[in-house]
DNA sequence: TTAAAATGTAATGTATTTTTTACAGTATGT
DNA sequence: ACATACTGTAAAAAATACATTACATTTTAA
């Protein structure tokens, strides 16, 4: 599984509800580093992970992560 | 990351679109096994094969996938 | 009823997510 | 200037998603 790309709005809706990493993370029950990389988009969470972080902010995962597929040019 | 319930209705929209796991799996890029096993909820998927699979029945994240959080009686 | 298609599942291997530990840099308040 | 909180990153290990191969059973169509 590689395909399009994901962005997200992670470190938009952190830095408004006035959260650290840290206190996200404890809250998702991930660790900092966790977030800290998917704020970089270093790699595609979990759909779990997903989910929570979605709840966090009160959104739908839509509106925090989207996803592009990859331009088919055959 | 383990925490609440992941469901979804991958097997309801899939037999509604009249596809076996095989071409369903061939569309998203993963094997049949890898459906198989989900619409068994045996795993929390990527959060990039969700939405292959959203975008295949033109629904929402949210459509397919339910997450209920694990209760917190503290 | 027979063949082909589809499904369930298991075992083993590979790839990727996530943790843990750690350290250095930046920002903030006092 | 100093302490403290926060962030960036990296390496190694652990956990788990996903692939591959394989085989048995069930379903479907002719």
């Amino acid at each position: 599984m590689k395909k399009g790309n994901l962005d997200n709005k992670v470190y938009l809706f952190r830095t408004q509800a006035r959260l650290s990493q840290e206190k996200l993370a404890k809250k998702v029950g991930v660790t900092r580093q966790t977030i800290n990389a998917l704020e970089h988009n270093r790699y595609n969470p979990s759909l779990v992970l997903a989910f929570e972080i979605a709840y966090v902010f009160d959104k739908s995962i839509e509106e925090i992560f989207s996803y592009s597929k990859e331009v088919n040019h055959e």
